[in-house]
DNA sequence: TTATAAATGTTATATTATTACATAACGTTA
DNA sequence: TAACGTTATGTAATAATATAACATTTATAA
């Protein structure tokens, strides 16, 4: 079990949008969306989704600079993430395989590096789009 | 052995800066760096690197949108990418270990997506960087 | 309470990447 | 060669993503 951490406002008002969007989401994209609630630059919304990646409430997938919620619990705070991404539709789901997980949490070669870190992004068709 | 492709005057400049530099490179740097040569806007270079990319002359380190010359012989056309990422000194090297790419390559889960493609990117600390 | 760290608000700006449109060079085959 | 389609180039404008700098407020905890 990991220590809680209780969210700040803007910081819920984020992570709430983005859990509840099911999907991974752009910054600008959530920008948008809450300054009903009063976020009303960039730097609000960065700032939170800085702080929500690094407890490992959200992941960044970086090959789409967008955000979406850990569907995992926190995934060891972030240091170990793996994602699928359809090409077609653009769905990502977040993959939770013990045994990758495993496998790249050991990974090590010869070339002294001592990793700490990663993130895999897997990339093809999902289900929907491979019989279209 | 896979097709020579012949690159184009732009490309070929953009490339041999690339790959010369021995590390990734940011887009905008590569412009600055090729306006003496004739290069004068963004969309040129970026045109460039999505050729060198889809060739696989080139990869794009997504975390850090960057890009680096293959240290391997193309990565079966870019379809499989792994990099080891210093995150003091930001060195990036291409890891090549066919039993990591190999269980990459071949990994499938029950989601239903046919996976064509991965990048992988490892962080942490190299070998200098560990011992300061 | 008082000090410290964390979060917020605001403006401006930097960095990364694409759209739109016009032109030129190249490769193929009639 | 001429005509055609494809790839590459040139140029300007703009969109999308992200950070710097500074002032203020709120939460935490000694
Ligand atoms: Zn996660
Ligand atoms: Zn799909
Ligand atoms: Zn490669
Ligand atoms: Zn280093």
């Amino acid at each position: 079990m990991q220590k809680e951490h209780s969210l700040s406002k803007n910081q819920k008002i984020i992570f709430d949008l983005i859990d509840k969007s099911g999907g991974p989401m752009k910054a600008y994209s959530i920008l948008f969306n809450v300054q009903k609630k009063g976020i009303k630059a960039p730097l609000q919304v960065y700032r939170a989704l800085d702080k929500l990646v690094e407890i490992g409430k959200i992941h960044k997938i970086e090959s789409r600079n967008a955000f979406i919620a850990c569907q995992n619990s926190s995934c060891q705070v972030s240091k170990a993430t793996a994602f699928s991404i359809c090409e077609s539709c653009e769905n990502v789901s977040e993959i939770s395989n013990s045994k990758l997980s495993k496998y790249l949490s050991s990974f090590s070669d010869n070339s002294g590096m001592k990793y700490s870190k990663y993130n895999l992004e897997f990339f093809g068709l999902c289900k929907k789009c491979k019989s279209k």
